[in-house]
DNA sequence: CTGTTAGCGCCTTCAA
DNA sequence: TTGAAGGCGCTAACAG
C-alpha cells in the first residue's frame, strides 16, 4: 500500500504538495507540470488515502450507522437500500446494526458510538424497550436521526402515516365493506397512533361507527401478525375486511385466517402496508398500500449528515413525494 | 471527549503507562495503587479509545466486511446473524453491503477495500458476473472469506449441499414420488453442482432414471423461483413433486403453481432449502430442509479473523454441525 | 508556487 | 516502576 509520502517521492515534491492537489484545495495555485506529475504518480502508484489517517485527522470516521430491529424483516430493505446510497454518494459507508442484539449485548453498541466508528447513526425503532436504550444513548453521544417515526425532541423522518392507512380503511370502504378490523403496530411509536388516526378518520367520514370494536395489534413480524389475526378472530364476530398496518405481520395474519378455515378474500379482505418482495408471491397476493421506503432512507441519510455538518434542520422531516398509493392485487375484494 | 491524555493527567501519571495498564500488557508491572489510580481516573472520564487512532497505529481497521447479494432475502439472514455475533466477539463491528450495488458503482467498493476500511472481507456469492468482479478485486486487496461456496484457490466456508439436496429428495421418494423435478439455483457456483448431484444421487440410489427429465433453473429469488416453475410446466408433462433448492424460490414456484391451477401438495409437492421465517407461514406453509446458515456466518468470520491473523487455514471449512435436517410442513404430501 | 512543521490519539521501544 | 520520544498517514498553518 503506497502512501502520500512515496507519491511525493516519486513526483519529487513534498507530501503536503500532493495532499493539496488531490484534495482540489481551492486557495491552492499549482505549476501546471507539477500538478502532472503529481496525479501520475499517484494514478501510477495506486495511491489510496488510508482511511484511518484521515479519520483521525478529521475527527471523522467515514461511517455511519443504521440500527433496526431484525435486519431480516423484508419491509426494511428498502429503507436500507436507499439509506445505502445515500451514503455512498457522500462518499461514506454504512454500518448496519441490529437494535435487539445492542441491547441485550451493549458493549459492541457503545463502542460503536463513543469511540467514533460512526459519524452518526439513523435509527428504525419499534417501540420496545431495546429502543429507549438505543435512542438515549445514541443521543447523548452521537448525531442521531429517527426514520419512519417520530419522538418530540428527536430528529425524524417519517412518511404520511395517517394518509396511508385512511387510504388502505377508504379502499375497504370502497369495496362495500362495514366491518372493518385493523391490526394496528404495537410498541410505544408515534406511527402507530398516526396510522390509528388515519384510519379512524376514514371510518368515521364514512359515517361507520368504529366503537374501537375489532382493533389489535399486529405487530411488525409474521408470528406476531399472525397472533393479532386470531386474537380478532376470538372475540366471537368477525369482520368482512382487515387493514393490518405492516405487510409482514399481513401476511401472517393471512396464515391466520387459513388456520381458522376462512378464505382470503372471499370470508375475508386483508390489506398491509409497504410493497415489500413477499407481497406479490403470497397466496392469495396481498393487497397494498406502497409507502416511500427508499425515499426516506435516502432522507433520513441525507438528514442525519446536514446535522452532522452542524446544520439547522427541522426536527421533523416528512416524506411527501412519492405519497402513499394503493397497489391492489388478490387479497381484498368486496364483500359477498 | 477525553482522550488518553486527559486520563493520564488526572491520574499523575504520563499516558504511556495509562497505555500499558489499559491493555493489560503483560509484560508491564505496576504498583497496584498507581493502576488503581488509572482505573479510577479512566472510569471516571468515561475514556473509550480512540478508533481511528487505534486503527492508525495498529494498521488495522477493527471492521469486517460482508458483501451479499440481496440484503433483503431472508435466507441470508440467518448468515448475517451469525456474522454480527462473531465479530462483536472479536470487539469488531461488521459492515454489511450490497454486491450488486458494488458492480454498479465500485467506486465505494474499491475504497472500501483499498483504503483499510475494513480489514477483511466475507462475500457470499450467487454466481452472477458482479461475483467475479467482486472477488477478483476483492482477494488481491484483503483476506476473503468466501461464505456458502466455494472456488479452488480461495478460502471458503460451505454447508453440507449435497446431503442436504439428497434429503430433500428422498423426502419425496419417500413419500412415493417417482417423477421428480428440480429447480436448481442459477449462476456458476459450485454448491449449485453439489446440490444437483446430491439430488442425482438419491434418485439414482432409488432406481429412478431422472435423464435430465425435469431440471430447470429455480434462482434464489421469488421471481426466478416462479418462472422457473413455469418453464418446468410447459414441458408438457409435469412431475408430481419438485425440489426447490432454495427457499426464497421455493415461495416463488408456490406462487407458479397456484398461477397454473394446481395445488399444493395435493397437485404437486414442493419442498425448499432453508429455513426462513416465511417458511412456516406462507399457505401451505413450506416443508424444507433446514441448513446451518447462522453457524455458517459464525465460521465464516471466525475464518476470516484466523486469515487476518496470519494463521495457516484449511482452504474449504466445512460445518458439519449442525447438519442439514428435514423440517416437514404442508407443501409435501403423498402423490395420489 | 512549494516546502517545513506541527499535531490528530495511540502504542511501543528505549532510557532512566 | 515510570517517563520521554518517535512515528503510524494525513492535513493545515505558516514560511519561504
Amino acid at each position: 500500500m503506497s502512501t502520500i509520502k512515496d507519491v511525493a517521492r516519486e513526483a519529487r515534491v513534498s507530501h503536503a504538495v500532493v495532499s493539496r492537489i488531490l484534495n482540489k484545495d481551492p486557495t491552492f495555485t499549482v505549476r501546471p507540470e507539477t500538478r502532472e506529475r503529481v496525479l501520475e504518480a499517484a494514478a501510477r502508484l495506486r495511491y489510496i488515502p488510508n482511511h484511518a489517517a484521515r479519520a483521525l485527522r478529521h475527527n471523522r470516521a467515514g461511517a455511519i450507522g443504521l440500527a433496526v430491529h431484525e435486519i431480516g424483516n423484508p419491509v426494511y430493505n428498502a429503507i436500507i437500500e436507499g439509506a445505502q446510497k445515500a451514503v455512498a454518494s457522500h462518499g461514506a459507508v454504512l454500518m448496519l446494526a441490529d437494535v435487539d442484539e445492542f441491547h441485550r449485548d451493549p458493549t459492541t453498541f457503545n463502542r460503536m458510538i463513543t469511540s467514533k466508528v460512526i459519524d452518526g447513526l439513523v435509527f428504525l425503532p419499534a417501540g420496545n424497550e431495546a429502543d429507549d436504550f438505543v435512542l438515549r444513548a445514541a443521543t447523548a453521544a452521537l448525531p442521531t436521526v429517527l426514520v419512519n417515526d417520530r419522538t418530540p425532541g428527536f430528529h425524524s423522518v417519517t412518511l404520511e402515516d395517517s394518509d396511508a392507512a385512511k387510504i388502505a380503511a377508504e379502499h375497504l370502504i370502497q369495496l362495500g365493506h362495514r366491518d372493518i378490523g385493523v391490526l394496528l403496530l404495537d410498541g410505544e411509536t408515534q406511527r402507530r397512533l398516526d396510522r390509528f388516526a388515519g384510519h379512524e378518520s376514514a371510518l368515521q367520514e364514512a359515517g361507520i361507527e368504529s366503537g374501537h370494536a375489532w382493533v389489535e395489534n399486529g405487530g411488525h413480524t409474521l408470528d406476531s401478525g399472525r397472533k393479532g389475526m386470531l386474537r380478532l378472530a376470538s372475540r366471537g364476530s368477525l369482520p368482512t375486511a382487515v387493514s393490518v398496518h405492516n405487510a409482514t405481520a399481513a401476511v401472517g395474519a393471512m396464515r391466520a385466517a387459513m388456520e381458522l378455515g376462512l378464505h382470503v378474500p372471499e370470508d375475508i379482505s386483508i390489506i398491509g402496508f409497504h410493497d415489500m418482495s413477499f407481497a406479490g408471491f403470497v397466496t392469495p397476493s396481498l393487497t397494498v398500500v406502497k409507502l416511500a421506503l427508499e425515499e426516506m432512507g435516502v432522507q433520513a441519510v441525507e438528514t442525519l449528515f446536514r446535522l452532522i455538518a452542524g446544520e439547522d434542520v427541522e426536527e421533523t422531516v416528512r416524506v411527501l413525494d412519492p405519497m402513499p398509493k394503493l397497489e391492489m392485487r388478490e387479497s381484498t375484494a368486496p364483500p359477498r
